[in-house]
RNA sequence: GGCGCAUUCGUCUAGGGGUCCAGGACGCCGCCCUCUCACGGCGGUAACACGGGUUCGAAUCCCGUAUGCGCUACCA
């Protein structure tokens, strides 16, 4: 048989980290065994979900690189994907149930039950419903029925109730055995009185038609499963295999939320995080390859991706080594790759004007230079401004920067710099750059960091930056290109320091 | 409270009775490279929750305790 997984959103706002790597183990369980990836779309919370909900947890999806074969958008066998689009086939289900005798119709008012529940409570019995209703003859509950409001409740066997067992073992797959006996559990609600239906009964209705053979979800849903295999048993439907995934907790330990900051993928891929290294990063969290690496694309994690290996205990999300690997995947990508998904970028900041290939010549130089600096196209994007934004001002604003501009032999080897400019032309290539630095070692005297840090400053406004002997030519360029936005010179950069800073 | 799950360096993890005075990665610290910052290289710091068993031998198996988390809803 072939398999058949699913990812279950409730469409109540973007993709989360925690949804995303049960999204993912689940594609990856779908791929490695060449089996079949279906979105379906849990939407009966009509108060918490909404369309626009659900296609930007659709978009998320494709941003990470997860395909399906089935989903709310593209439709398949077995549509409709969406719950809200379902309720016909869960009243059918339930009635089923009711025929069956495995449910029944439950008067019970909410005011009822709380007062039972705190009465329960008050003498420490399980706050289980009181089977009042259960109770009733079938002729009084289908009366009362045509005039009341009613749920519809799973009734869970009771010792001695024939041949049916309350008790459940299932063997996760991540987990191995669970066992829960019946009484730990009360009747349960699977109709609500507006005729909706509760989590455990949709998830058992749709993953049975759509033939779910394998259920991989959070683990904040095993208990539940306690629930959804009476069911299935009740309904005479074959058991899918579960595997439930552990929870990824923030740094203080408890379930990853917003208040722990960024959790949104979305808003890791608006900071310039690239969906490779979020896949990557996530997989890793609860997941180890065989081999031992950290580093591996998704077809690598297909190829040898299994849920035995899938680690049963909770995971901190660790940004800063979510950082580490998403610098790993920039300095190892092309800067022609980078370049185009820097793109948009490059237009809000107003960088690119036109088109030429002298222009993507010189931004993969660009990117290339200070690519090794950046762990995300944010801080990528930073690291390229200094060739369109040289504020003098703001550059003595700087301790450090002042301190070296203030000691006695920087003045000049800035009015040197200055003149060498004017007269050599400003460098081109690293060869005319180091010229250039031999002329001013000879004519200063200077050499080392007393020499450079002041070029440094001056060029570069700021102490720490890509190696000078490629940046400068670079700026030289820049300054040439029309297609893009002023890069200020060399030279016009000595000058404003000389006139601004230096007297 | 009841039920369930979990517990190896600060964090992610390897390990599934002897090869483990526990290996890798992130972080942190130091050194090297170097005009600076990074990158990179090298080295260091640091863990089997606790208590009982089982066994010749336990991080590995069993029981208990502690702690954390989840469920116990007409949320999912």
């Amino acid at each position: 048989m072939s398999v058949r997984v699913r990812f279950a959103p409730s469409p109540t706002g973007h993709l989360h980290v925690g949804g995303a790597r049960t999204a993912i183990f689940n594609w990856l369980f779908a791929r490695h065994h060449h089996g079949t990836f279906v979105i379906r779309v849990e939407d009966t919370d009509q108060a918490r979900s909404t369309r626009e909900s659900e296609a930007m947890v659709l978009d998320d999806l494709r941003w990470l690189g997860l395909d399906w074969e089935e989903g709310p958008d593209i439709g398949g066998p077995h549509a409709p994907y969406r719950q809200s689009e379902r309720f016909e086939r869960y009243r059918t289900v339930a009635g089923e149930l009711l025929e069956r005798g495995r449910a029944y119709r439950c008067f019970c008012t909410e005011e009822d039950l709380d007062r039972k529940r705190s009465e329960a409570e008050a003498q420490s019995r399980p706050p289980h419903y009181d089977l009042t209703c259960f109770h009733l003859s079938a002729e009084e509950a289908r009366a009362r029925a045509g005039k009341e409001p009613f749920v519809v409740r799973f009734h869970v066997p009771r010792e001695g109730e024939g041949s049916f067992s309350g008790d459940v073992t299932i063997d996760d797959l991540i987990r191995g055995e669970i066992t829960w006996r019946g009484e730990s559990l009360g009747d349960f609600i699977i109709l609500r009185s507006d005729g909706m239906p509760t989590y455990n009964f949709s998830v058992v209705a749709d993953d049975h038609d759509m033939e779910i053979t394998h259920v991989i979800r959070a683990e904040e849903h095993l208990t539940n499963t306690h629930r959804q295999v009476l069911l299935y048993r009740a309904l005479d439907w074959p058991i899918p295999a579960f595997a439930h995934v552990s929870l990824i907790l923030g740094q203080d330990r408890s379930k990853l939320s917003k208040r722990h900051g960024a959790t949104s993928v979305a808003a890791y891929a608006d900071e310039g995080f690239l969906p490779e290294a979020m896949v990557n990063y996530l997989t890793l969290l609860g997941w180890s390859a065989p081999d031992g690496r950290e580093i591996f694309s998704i077809d690598d994690a297909v190829a040898s991706f299994s849920l035995s290996r899938v680690n049963p205990a909770p995971a901190v999300f660790d940004p800063q080594k979510l950082a580490w690997m998403n610098g790993q995947y920039i300095h190892s990508a092309s800067a022609s790759s980078l370049r185009v998904r820097l793109a948009g970028r490059f237009r809000a900041a107003g960088w690119i004007r036109g088109e030429t290939a002298s222009l993507d010549a010189w931004l993969d130089d660009a990117i290339d230079l200070v690519k090794k600096g950046a762990q995300t196209l944010d801080e990528l994007t930073d690291a390229l401004r200094f060739f369109f934004d040289h504020d003098v001002s703001r550059l003595i604003g700087d301790e450090e920067n002042r301190q070296v501009l203030e000691s006695p032999s920087s003045g000049e080897i800035i009015e040197k710099l200055r003149e060498d400019l004017e007269l050599h032309g400003e460098p081109e290539s690293s060869e005319a750059y180091q010229e250039m630095v031999e002329r001013l070692k000879t004519a200063t005297g200077q050499k080392g960091k007393n020499l450079f840090m002041p070029i440094r400053i001056v060029l570069m406004g700021a102490a720490h930056g890509p190696e000078l002997h490629r940046a400068v030519p670079l700026m030289t360029r820049g300054s040439r290109i029309s297609e893009l936005a002023p890069v200020v010179s060399p030279l016009e950069r000595a000058r404003r320091c000389l006139e601004q800073a230096l007297r």
